[in-house]
DNA sequence: AGAGTAGCCTGTAAGC
DNA sequence: TGCTTACAGGCTACTC
C-alpha cells in the first residue's frame, strides 16, 4: 500500500532517473476511465507531449511532477498503483495503465491492478493538495502539532492517524506501526491522549515513517516466484522494498509481540484491520489507569 | 460539523 | 472441482 514512505521513495528515484527529460509521448488505457482526472483523456495527452521533467516534489500521498512553463503533473497511487522506468521496448507489464514515452528512449509506467491510481495536468497544484494536513517528516511536525490535530477529536485515535486532512502520509500500515512505537491502543479516542501520550505518538510516527523510508516502502504482496509481483508497492525499478521485515503490529495477528511475546490482536476499525499488542498498547491508556490505581 | 460507512476495483484465499 | 464469500484498502460521497 503505498504509504508517504512508499511515495517519498518513488519521487527520489525520479529525481534521479528522469528530471531533465522530455515527455514525447502519452499513453492512457480505454479501460481505466478514473485515471485521469478533471479533463478528457486527450487533454491530458496532449497536455504532455513536448513537455520538459524539471521537479519532482511529494505532498502527503501525491506526487509533484513539475514541468516546464508551470504546468504540473500529478499522480496518486491509491491501493495498487506502481511507477516504473523501463526500455519502451520492454514488454508489457500485466495491469499496464498508461505509458509515458521519453526522449532517451526509455518509458514510465503506470502499472495498477485495481485501477484506483489518479492522475491531473494542472497549473495550480495546490487547488489538489489544498486540504492536506502537516507533513510529518517536517521539521515543523512537533508535538503542538500533531496534538492540535487530535484536539477536539472524538474518532479513535487510528481513524484520526488515517485522515488526510488530519495528518498527511499515514494509512493502514504506518497507523498501526506509529501506534504500537507509541504503546497507544487504536481505539482511544483521539482527543483522550495525554500530553505525555501525544509526544510519544509523535515519535512513534516519525519513527514508523523513517524507518519505512530507510527501507524502500512495505511490500506486502511478496513476490510470484521468479518475478517479482506488481500487485503491491515496487520501487522504479520494479523491485520492492524490504520493510515489510521490519514491521511490528501490521499483518502480524497471532504473531507475538517484539516487545513483549504477547499475540498481535486484530479489530475492524472504519473497515479496516487494525493491528496492536494487547499488552504494549492497553484500551483505557495510561492516565486512566494511573486514575484507576490513585483511587 | 464530525462520525461512520458503502462503493470503487481486481485478485487471492478460504469455506462449502 | 467449482462456486460463493471475505478480504485487501485510499479516498470520495453520502447519511445521520
Amino acid at each position: 500500500m503505498p504509504e508517504l514512505p512508499e511515495v517519498e521513495t518513488l519521487a527520489r528515484d525520479l529525481r534521479a532517473a528522469v528530471v531533465g527529460r522530455t515527455i514525447t509521448d502519452a499513453w492512457v488505457a480505454p479501460d481505466a476511465p478514473r485515471l485521469v482526472q478533471a479533463m478528457p483523456v486527450e487533454t491530458f495527452t496532449s497536455g504532455l507531449r513536448g513537455r520538459r521533467i524539471e521537479e519532482i516534489g511529494r505532498r502527503g500521498k501525491y506526487l509533484l511532477i513539475k514541468l516546464d512553463r508551470d504546468l504540473w503533473w500529478l499522480l496518486h497511487r491509491r491501493m495498487s498503483g506502481n511507477v516504473i522506468h523501463r526500455p519502451a521496448d520492454a514488454p508489457d507489464e500485466r495491469y499496464l495503465r498508461a505509458r509515458f514515452r521519453l526522449d532517451d528512449g526509455s518509458e514510465l509506467r503506470f502499472v495498477d491492478l485495481r485501477k484506483f491510481g489518479t492522475m491531473w495536468l494542472t497549473d495550480d497544484p495546490q487547488a489538489v493538495v489544498a486540504k492536506l494536513g502537516p507533513e510529518p517528516l517536517d521539521e515543523a511536525f512537533t508535538a503542538e502539532v500533531l496534538a492540535a490535530a487530535l484536539a477536539k477529536r472524538s474518532a479513535p485515535v487510528k481513524a484520526v492517524l488515517m485522515d488526510q486532512h488530519a495528518i498527511a502520509g499515514l494509512g493502514n500500515l504506518y497507523a498501526d506501526e506509529a501506534l504500537h512505537y507509541a504503546g497507544i491502543h487504536p481505539l482511544r479516542p483521539a482527543q483522550s491522549l495525554s500530553t505525555e501520550e501525544v509526544a510519544r505518538l509523535r515519535d512513534g510516527i516519525v519513527r514508523a515513517l523513517e524507518q519505512g523510508l530507510a527501507n524502500l516502502g512495505s511490500s506486502m504482496g511478496g513476490s510470484d516466484g521468479e518475478e517479482v509481483s506488481l500487485r503491491d508497492h515496487v520501487n522504479l525499478n520494479g523491485e520492492p522494498g524490504s520493510n515489510q521485515e521490519y514491521l511490528v503490529a501490521y499483518g502480524r495477528e497471532g504473531r507475538p509481540c517484539r516487545s513483549c511475546g504477547a499475540a498481535i490482536e486484530r479489530l475492524k476499525l472504519s473497515n479496516r484491520s487494525a493491528h496492536f499488542c494487547p499488552r504494549c498498547q492497553p484500551a483505557g491508556g495510561r492516565a486512566k489507569r494511573k486514575r484507576a490505581k490513585a483511587k
